[in-house]
DNA sequence: AGTAGTTACCAC
DNA sequence: TGGTAACTACTT
């Protein structure tokens, strides 16, 4: 007897384990990496094979086992690599496989399952439960028709109360509940026709049917038609139905896959590349070829032309017939990306994010399989295609923070990308103008090849950076969200008939309110956030969503003196319009961009020349080539420099140097004006003269100073309870277990317990406990052993972004 | 996650 | 005593 161990595909730390099944001889293709359907429990659940044995009393003899009922697919979903990879970085993250697993198919799961009720084999007619007319109706329905979904029963009997009565059925078994399971997976079908050879005898003998004589003429341009192009030229679903009946067109089903970003032209005007990108392409074909993992950090500045080293990198790697990856950390950037590949490579991509619906992901994973396809362009979630072959992965602005996924499992694209990389022997390429300290630091020691790109293409300066100390404006009287100076460059940008761009991160209108007479801050019932004044007059928490109206007391003391205070971008877009009367402005944060592909509408908009001004939060900062620009303005980039993070002159060294890298990428020189009230601080110093070294040299002296990363790497541990003693309790016993176990490492350091920036979440208290580690393989493993891994109360995040 | 079985507590 | 709500154990 053969029995496999699976996965089963739910998201439960308590169930994080292998459960064996019996393989049926029927499904003897299944192997390891198949998608099947098994019993669990009481209901059907999807599971994942991860081995393929054959029975052995001694592990499998103690329960008695059940058997897989269906594959899946015709074939393993994951190769063996894939399936270690996913292992892998489940031990990493201490999730459970199944919860990585889940990544790597479009809508977690490969099945829709749902359950259908049955009259019982053994179901006693006499009940007295049936008695009662309704639950009487839904019996006879059930016995006339067969097992029947809830949906269809609420249609049929909709005076029945079915919700209830089934439920009574159930509890006395005269009904039993079972699962069906459907594939999402629904691939669309397209008719199309071929004739046989059409003689003109064969035309003549179809006088008497011209509508069939006129079809079958068609065939004599092309051997072929689709439906719909049959359709179009005004033949008659009939008319093709005789003639497939009469022998005389034959109909074949070919899959339709949904591209929602059409194909290009592939018409590639290839331009000579810089000597640095020469000399960077160089360097990458050497590890294209060796086919084993390689690492290279590719540092330039903005409008160096990274786009076109990728491009290099990918043509070499798709000579070889292997797939490349290529990452951006938004969707709103593959937009771009995606025009400049077609230009090379047409048809040989495909686009997965998050933002497609089921089918459209499906399909291109269709295409990714059978060969269709070598270039995956997308968000994180591409990473999690199941390519076989791939040859390099490369990740665009490498430091973004969002290619952290802020919900379980908390997997950063950077590190799942590498251990893919090994998996596959594949190259890693991360790209960006201003590094995070760990690759830089890991470039410096030589753990990634460091290939530098310090000049603009065509050697076009860099934007000329100013600061304004917004101190000294408060002094003069000018307490406008905008600096006189910001105004005058704004002004002559808009005579120049130039674009500007105006970042502010903060959305909304006023970024708090606050009473007059108490000092008490209208804070989000939920969570305890300062909420946000939005212009359509309501309150909104930034965390959690939750909406209010402006109270017209102080829920405190009652006093009337509420007032509104701090700016977000809607107050800045009314302040502009102001200020600039004539200027055409579009705001893009996420109020603007909620729909899908809103991005990519404004920023084609903008690049059209309809709006003169972008304003917006960060997201107008991320690597969008907006030709026109030659003024940028970023009000407040050091707003973020007072919270208590580590990161926080990371944050906004790298957030002015994008932001202005914006300015002045083709023609003359930008202009950028910095607005801050820290202008002395290293950070602001470094990115107003643009220079990464500079930054990184102070940063990492402090980042050693404080055993932060890259000298350490991070586990925050957040322990959440109903109770807030309980919470409090549980993470002071961690401590103290923690502390007992690590008394002699120093290379070990624990911060906390201390309540979380978000102090509740869901009716749950929530206490952070941050390890400091240079060993951080021991943590994770002391994590293990202790099980924490498992607990529902403590969510483990290897790598945070944000420690509080 | 989702279920079935158990316990606790209310109404009568 | 019955009926429900809250809690717990379990899934191969």
């Amino acid at each position: 007897m053969t029995v496999a161990d699976v996965y089963i595909n739910i998201p439960v730390k308590s169930i994080a384990q292998e459960f064996t099944y019996i393989l049926p001889e029927m499904l003897s293709q299944v192997t390891i990496g198949w998608r099947v359907f098994v019993p669990f429990g009481n209901v059907r659940k999807e599971g994942f094979v991860t081995c393929v044995r054959p029975y052995d009393p001694t592990r499998d003899g103690g329960h008695a086992l059940k058997e897989i009922i269906e594959a899946v697919d015709e074939e393993a979903w994951f190769s063996p690599q894939l399936l270690a990879a996913a292992q892998e970085l489940a031990a990493f993250y201490l999730c459970s496989a199944a919860e990585i697993m889940r990544l790597f198919m479009p809508g977690k799961s490969g099945l829709r399952i749902f359950p259908v009720y049955r009259v019982a084999e053994d179901a006693d007619a006499a009940h007295p439960l049936l008695a009662d007319a309704h639950a009487h109706a839904v019996y006879c329905y059930l016995s006339e028709n067969g097992a029947r979904r809830m949906t269809e029963l609420r249609r049929a009997l909709p005076e029945a109360a079915v919700d209830e009565y089934i439920e009574k059925l159930l509890r006395y078994h005269l009904v039993c509940r079972e699962y069906r399971a459907d594939k999402r997976d629904k691939a669309l079908y397209e008719k199309y026709y071929t004739a046989v050879a059409i003689t003109d005898e064969l035309l003549v003998g179809l006088a008497r049917k011209p509508a069939q004589a006129r079809a079958l003429l068609l065939f004599r341009e092309r051997e072929e038609y689709a439906r719909a192009e049959l359709d179009e030229k005004g033949i008659s679903p009939a008319t093709i139905k005789n003639l497939v009946a009469a022998g005389l067109l034959t109909e074949h089903l070919r899959r339709r896959l949904r591209n929602p970003y059409g194909t290009g032209a592939g018409a590639a005007r290839a331009d000579e590349l810089t000597q640095a990108q020469r000399a960077a392409v160089t360097a990458l074909q050497e590890g294209i070829a060796a086919e084993t993992f390689h690492g290279y950090l590719l540092h330039g500045v903005t409008g160096s032309g990274k786009t076109r080293v990728y491009i290099e990198t990918a043509r070499a790697v798709r000579a070889r017939g292997r797939q490349v990856v290529v990452l951006v950390p938004e969707i709103a950037l593959t937009g771009q990306l995606i025009t400049a590949f077609q230009e090379v490579f047409a048809d040989d991509i495909v686009v997965l994010h998050s933002q497609l619906s089921l089918a459209e992901r499906n399909d291109s994973i269709f295409r990714v399989r059978r060969g269709d396809a070598g270039i995956i362009i997308g968000a994180r979630s591409a990473l999690f295609t199941p390519a076989n072959d791939v040859g390099a992965i490369i990740l665009d602005e490498e430091q973004d923070m969002s290619y952290k996924q802020d919900e379980s499992p908390r997997y950063h694209a950077r590190v799942v990308a590498e251990i893919l990389a090994r998996r596959h022997g594949a190259i890693l390429v991360l790209g960006s103008a201003t590094p995070s300290l760990e690759s830089y630091a890991r470039a410096q020691a030589g753990e990634l090849t460091l290939l530098t790109m310090p000049e603009r293409i065509g050697s076009q300066p860099l934007p000329q950076v100013r600061a304004v100390d917004m101190r000294e404006e408060l002094r003069r009287g000018r307490r406008t969200i905008i600096s006189l100076a910001l105004r005058e460059l704004l002004t002559e940008t808009l005579a120049r008939h130039e674009q500007a761009i105006i970042m502010l991160n903060r959305r909304g209108y006023s970024t708090f309110i606050m009473c007059r007479s108490c000092g008490a801050v209208i804070t989000c019932a939920d969570c305890g956030l300062p909420l946000v004044y939005h212009a359509n007059g309501a309150l909104v928490c930034h965390h959690c969503d939750l909406r209010a109206a402006v109270p017209e007391t102080c829920p405190k003391c009652g006093s009337r003196y509420i007032k509104y205070f701090g700016s977000g971008t809607e107050k800045l877009e009314e302040e502009l319009g102001q200020l600039l009367p004539a200027a055409r402005l579009v705001r893009m944060d996420r109020d603007t961009t909620g729909r899908k592909f809103a991005h990519t509408e404004i920023l084609t908009q903008f690049r059209r020349r309809n709006f003169d001004i972008l304003l917006g939060t960060q997201m107008v900062a991320k690597g969008h080539d907006l030709p026109g620009v030659q003024a940028v303005g970023i009000i407040s980039a050091d707003a973020s420099l007072n919270l208590p993070d580590f990161r926080a002159a990371e944050r906004c060294f790298m957030l002015i140097t994008q932001t202005a890298g914006r300015a002045g990428r083709h023609g003359a020189r930008g202009e950028v004006i910095v607005q801050t009230y820290n202008p002395e601080h290293y950070a602001v110093q470094a990115a107003l003269r643009q220079d990464y070294e500079a930054f990184y040299a102070r940063e990492i002296e402090l980042r050693r100073e404080l055993f932060y990363p890259p000298f350490s790497r991070l586990v925050k541990l957040l322990f959440h309870e109903t109770s807030r003693e309980r919470a409090w309790g549980e993470a002071n016993a961690f401590v103290r277990a923690f502390r007992s176990a690590f008394a002699k490492e120093q290379d070990c350091m624990l911060i906390g317990p201390s309540p979380a920036l978000i102090e509740r979440e869901r009716g749950a208290y929530r206490f952070i406990v941050l390890i400091k580690t240079d060993g951080l393989a021991v943590v994770q493993n002391f994590l293990r052993t202790r099980g924490l891994h498992l607990r529902d109360d403590v969510a483990i995040d290897i790598d945070p972004t944000a420690i509080f």
